[in-house]
DNA sequence: ATGCATGGTACTGTATACAACAGAGCACAG
DNA sequence: CTGTGCTCTGTTGTATACAGTACCATGCAT
């Protein structure tokens, strides 16, 4: 038991060490947790106990309850009534939920974009298009996923919305396992790509009903990906 | 100065008091906040204070510190860099955003509440919609308020979504304005029963495509009616 | 008069101590 | 053997003490 404890001690402070945090310590346990818990070294179901976490991260209990709290009305964590702080499991209904309501606000800030965006940021989206054209040629998995968080970004930061981008980051860090596998079939990496592709074209010509439709399409293209994934995970 | 603080701690007593509160102090210090926010008992632009709302709630200050994380997750107050936590004050802009972000997400919850409510929900939807009527020509402002938000609720409940009602919250208790104003001129209060009627019916007769339409459009208007009232009492 | 240093003050951030409570194991009676 | 109650322990909730910091005002020098 003190073992697994101990495991888990430096894989906290491993996680610390890897952000080069700023000082204050309440925010190092919010990054730190919320990074464990993304990584899965805090694996759902499991809980969440102040003292561990504390001795763990070489902190007292205030910051990381700070943290906790922080987390929570993120949802990343639940307060189970008897069984205190645990990461939540995801369900396939959880994972319909979020797609759908990712797919409105993403078709919302493709639709902005559409309107908004500026000829500099059109020429760094094509870019970023072409890049994710050329990763899928090399069959680079990684550089692809990369350029679509990338795209998605350019995309949500040419809304010039102030919360969209960060409501939407909400739902999609809201569990671990929500934008895994997302071009896992190799068919579904092309037709992701395509999907990219549609999306840029419509805003290029500033077609913002197109825009809309596209990026929603696409974000249930995506969540029929994940429940796959997610059936083939649950099934081994 | 001493005069204005014990001032403030009667009206938060007051508002403690108003709601029966489960014994927790961080639970209560979190809602008496939030109602004071929300009711302006806290105005936009002041300053939060942690060893005066742990005086003025008659608790220490770590639940009021706990409360106020949980408030700032929630962008009801923000922590201004060298000024510590305000009530952020809105914009229009502000406005503009909440408001087309909450229609696109009441859009996905009137479509689903099409596809999903039971003939029951719908008998519910139908009166609450009557009431609303019954209010109008009475000229009774707070039973209409009271039978929309009614109206609102139950389709997001329709919608049989776990996450959608709790972020259209999110959005609307965001600001103490927002909301505000919904049914000011009469004219406006005319047009926002027919948009409600409108809903109801898409609903009625399972056609998710209006119901969608007819929900963002509802809340475009709002925002209308809104922004209008909004440079009103800014103009004064 | 203005710029700069220096103390004081008003906060926030963190640690620690203590209280309350719920659950697990154990003893004891039936 | 089983059920009931009791202590002991683990964990959270709350209070308080202490440290550090940033702002402000006052005084001093130029």
């Amino acid at each position: 038991m003190s073992r697994a404890l101990e495991e888990r001690r430096t894989s906290l402070m491993e996680l610390r060490e890897r952000r080069a945090h700023h000082g204050a310590a309440a925010e190092i346990a919010y990054w730190t947790i919320r990074d464990a818990i993304r990584l899965g070294v805090i694996r759902p179901g499991e809980r969440l106990v102040e003292v561990e976490l504390a001795a763990a991260l070489d902190m007292s209990r205030t910051p990381v309850r700070e943290a906790l709290r922080r987390l929570e009305a993120e949802r990343l964590v639940e307060n189970v009534p008897r069984r205190g702080l645990v990461v939540p499991t995801i369900t396939i209904d959880d994972l319909i939920e979020i797609y759908e309501i990712r797919g409105v606000l993403e078709g919302l800030a493709a639709r902005r974009a559409a309107q908004r965006m500026g000829p500099a940021e059109i020429d760094a989206l094509r870019e970023t298009v072409e890049r994710m054209e050329r990763a899928l040629a090399a069959n680079d998995l990684a550089a692809l996923g990369e350029a679509s968080t990338q795209f998605h970004r350019l995309v949500r930061s040419g809304s010039r919305h102030a919360r969209l981008p960060e409501l939407i980051s909400l739902l999609f860090d809201s569990h671990r396992s929500v934008g895994l596998h997302e071009f896992s079939p190799a068919e579904r990496a092309v037709a992701a790509v395509q999907e990219h592709r549609a999306i840029y074209e419509a805003i290029a010509r500033r077609d913002e009903e197109a825009a809309e439709r596209l990026a929603r399409e696409h974000s249930q293209n995506a969540l029929r990906a994940q429940i796959i994934a997610h059936h083939l995970s649950e099934g081994s």
